[in-house]
DNA sequence: ACTCGGCATTTTTTT
DNA sequence: AATGCCGAGT
């Protein structure tokens, strides 16, 4: 390919070797108003890395006068390294460089008096904010059932994403909370301002404000940030927006890098309108495309585009790959869940010998992505039984478990006295006996001089409150906290003893220990990790900075596995193996996301399932189940709308196990063309569902069905509108897909006790089972 | 004050 | 199926 730029004579410097021209462009338009459209896998983080080298490099800035926000951390900390490799050389503080809320906190403690705050505001994690919640919709007499706190920290989050305080709030949402919502939101947000406190989106809103109160300091930091980076900028919301036109001001030095095509996160208040409008919002600005997709083989590419296609919203690109040939994007049914799991993990095993004709891949370079954090858990139990390795990404995370949680309010309370939240927490964490009584007792004190619960505390136990028992223990951990406060404050004294200290002092460990069962084991080995975690940083106070804002688990785990994430999670990442699967209407697109956000959310998900194939780089299998367990219940699906979008040409379908096979196992592994169409394929497995179910459902139909519409225009029919499976009577001679054929013993509704021939007795639903005479009726199935 | 058991609810995605 | 919440019993 041509290269334009490099200088005819003088050598090129090393951060633009190997750029393609739209590349280049993107690196060397320095000045103005830019914006960076980057298709997948079109080496986006490439350019925006070089760009920060060349601008560091040619002397425009200084690396403090650069602001590059990124959304995760680990994006900010691949930016930091692979600039650093650019130059050559590491790169000294880029202190503004990181994520919206890291810059957010940093500007926060420089600014905090201007928000009624002090510098050292602590960070509400969620179980705060909901206890917080909790308590200020059950004073204001509201039934918390009715209203539960969940459901206002939604609102307020969705209200803070659009840069809205209390008195912001347009007439439009009086209604919102059955009526209560502005006035909880506004005693809320004064409760926070007591206990010196912010919650994530205040990271956002907070700045705004500041930022538009005060013109001086919003004219000192526009000079002072010369050159502004934002990646992934169509996950952008309001706050953030607003946040980033305060700062760039007229024709400022703004670069704004992301894919319309890949704003999947619409439902936490990114606006895809931020980039669709970038134009207007920055007049002059210039557009550069990146097309040329570095990832992808040409079929995956093509699947890709025939999805994202469909979507009318969108500013248009089209990508392209050198690469020509390789392997069609695969396509394949199955009849349930489990057997989708068992599909994968056979085909995994053959992908690792390399069969086929394909080369042999390891583990780590194969990836399942899922909708929906619960399609994991087959994959796990799978997994388990057959030995196969595997690594769930963006699981359960460490900082959200209960003992670690903990364990940080002991912190906290020990670091800030005043931290009610944390104090509250752990009152009564090991048992001290301090229950409800001993808690309003506490609760009226502080309020009443108006000072933390933990000063409470020691007022009351000089008075001599409470139960005897109850007494001494809130003595020992006052004490306590006075203590391990003396000691967090000599510089003699190592953080992490401290932490150790805490735990064992206060009685927290032994609380574990106490425990025998393998699952405290577990929590006293994560707080092993705590600790170990704890010696990256200088001190008690850094840390707990550090995990207030990055979620991510970050457990580099040694050995080779398979990775299993969400789609959201899998953003920016590629593997050469790629497996999709649950491609269910319902599930994928998500019912729930189109109930509450119509065509829009269609068009998100579609965008989802656009990112999921665009991870793959060199093989993709997308699959699906007629039959799903939903909170215990069996309910089928049909294929995925979405499957209907990928283009036949590029796409190969294969013969489902059991389809033509060894009824109940053997794989037939490819049978290739004789399944013929992906439509055939599909067709067999409704009917096999159709005949051997009986009677079902769709859930997406249901719904749809109680709304009076049928979402979208495309709704198709469900086979069969008779939710309660018929059982067979107790001695019927039944068959179930796993365990052969048995006869019935016993039976309580559809749940049936059944002696099998081969694995003797075992406890199944009656939907599990064929038996003569409990076939379908076929009038309704529209084939 | 704490423990246990029954009942309801849950799951879309997360900085 | 699994978890969390509430109420009754100790």
């Amino acid at each position: 390919m041509a290269r334009i730029g490099a200088v005819p004579g003088g050598a090129e410097p090393p951060w633009l070797a190997g750029l393609n021209p739209a590349q280049h462009a993107a690196v060397e338009t320095t000045e103005g108003p830019l914006l960076v459209l980057a298709g997948a896998g079109t080496g986006k983080t490439r350019a925006l890395t070089a760009r920060i080298a060349h601008i560091l490099a040619t002397g425009r800035a200084r690396p403090h006068e650069i602001l590059a926000v990124t959304f995760t951390n680990k994006a900010a900390r691949e930016m930091k390294a692979r600039v650093a490799a650019h130059l050559g050389q590491a790169v000294e503080g880029m202190p503004w460089l990181g994520t919206f809320h890291s810059i957010g906190v940093k500007f926060l403690r420089r600014h905090a008096e201007m928000v009624g705050l002090r510098s050292n505001f602590t960070i509400l994690d969620t179980d705060d904010q909901l206890r917080l919640l909790k308590q200020l919709i059950t004073a204001e007499g509201i039934d918390e059932k009715r209203l539960p706190a969940r459901q206002m920290a939604h609102l307020i989050d969705r209200w803070k994403n659009r840069a809205l305080t209390p008195e912001k709030l347009p007439a439009s949402e009086e209604g919102a909370f059955g009526g209560f919502g502005r006035r909880i939101y506004a005693a809320y947000q004064e409760r926070l301002a007591t206990l010196n406190a912010v919650d994530f989106g205040d990271l956002l809103v907070h700045v705004v404000t500041i930022l538009q109160s005060d013109a001086d300091l919003l004219e000192r930091y526009r000079r002072l940030f010369r050159y502004i980076l934002v990646d992934e900028y169509q996950d952008t919301n309001v706050a953030q927006y607003l946040w980033l036109r305060l700062l760039a001001g007229e024709g400022g030095n703004i670069c704004c890098v992301g894919d319309d095509d890949q704003s999947i996160y619409g439902w936490r208040g990114a606006e895809v309108g931020n980039i669709l409008r970038f134009e207007k919002d920055f007049p002059g600005a210039r557009i550069i495309r990146l097309e040329e997709n570095y990832r992808s083989s040409e079929h995956i590419l093509a699947a890709a585009d025939g999805v994202i296609a469909a979507n009318r919203q969108r500013l248009g690109k089209t990508l392209w790959t050198a690469k020509k040939g390789g392997e069609k994007v695969r396509l394949i049914g199955h009849w349930d869940g489990e057997e989708e799991a068992r599909w994968i993990g056979e085909e995994i095993e053959d992908l690792q010998r390399g069969t086929r004709g394909l080369r042999p891949y390891g583990l780590d370079e194969i990836a399942i992505l899922v909708r929906a954090a619960h399609q994991m858990r087959a994959f796990e139990e799978r997994f388990v039984q057959i030995g196969l390795p595997y690594r769930v990404i963006g699981g359960p995370r460490f900082y959200e478990r209960r003992e670690i949680r903990d364990a940080l309010a002991y912190f906290r309370v020990t670091l800030s006295p005043s931290d009610d939240l944390a104090f509250e927490r752990i009152v009564n964490v090991p048992r001290r006996g301090l229950g409800e009584k001993a808690m309003q007792t506490l609760h009226r004190r502080a309020r009443e001089e108006n000072i933390p619960l933990l000063a409470a505390a020691r007022a009351l136990v000089g008075e001599g409150a409470f139960s005897a028992r109850g007494r001494k223990a809130l003595k020992e951990l006052v004490e306590g906290f006075d203590r391990w406060r003396a000691m967090a404050a000599d510089p003699q004294v190592d953080h992490v003893a401290l932490a150790g200290t805490i735990l064992d002092e206060s009685g927290y460990t032994a609380m574990w220990q106490a425990e025998k069962t393998p699952e405290a084991e577990g929590r006293l080995e994560n707080l092993k990790e705590l600790m170990k975690a704890l010696e990256e940083f200088a001190s008690l106070g850094d840390f707990l900075e550090h995990v207030a804002l990055v979620s991510e688990g970050e457990e580099a785990e040694e050995g080779e596995k398979v990775s299993i994430m969400t789609l959201h999670a899998a953003k920016g990442l590629e593997f050469p193996v790629v497996f999709l699967p649950g491609w269910e209407d319902g599930l994928f697109p998500n019912q729930r996301a189109l109930d509450e956000n119509g065509t829009a959310a269609l068009e998100e998900e579609r965008r989802l399932a656009y990112v999921g194939i665009t991870r793959a780089e060199e093989l993709c299998t997308i699959s699906f189940a007629a039959n799903r367990r939903v909170f215990g219940q069996w309910q089928s699906a049909l294929p995925s709308r979405f499957i209907e979008d990928l283009p036949p040409d590029h796409v190969e379908v294969l013969t489902p196990p059991g389809l033509g096979g060894v009824p109940g196992g053997g794989r037939p592994g490819r049978a290739g063309a004789a399944a013929g169409t992906a439509r055939g394929a599909i067709g067999d497995l409704e009917r096999r569902a159709a005949e051997s179910i009986g009677r079902y459902e769709s859930p997406g139909w249901k719904r749809m069905q109680r709304r009076g519409v049928a979402a979208g225009g495309r709704a198709r029919r469900p086979v069969t509108i008779d939710v309660a499976p018929v059982s067979p009577p107790v001695g019927t001679r039944v068959f179930h897909q796993k365990f052969g054929y048995g006869r019935v013993v016993a039976a309580e509704g559809d749940r049936l006790r059944v002696d099998f021939e081969i694995s003797g007795e075992k406890r199944v639903m009656a939907s599990y089972l064929e038996w003569s005479g409990g076939a379908a009726d076929s009038d309704d199935i529209p084939f």
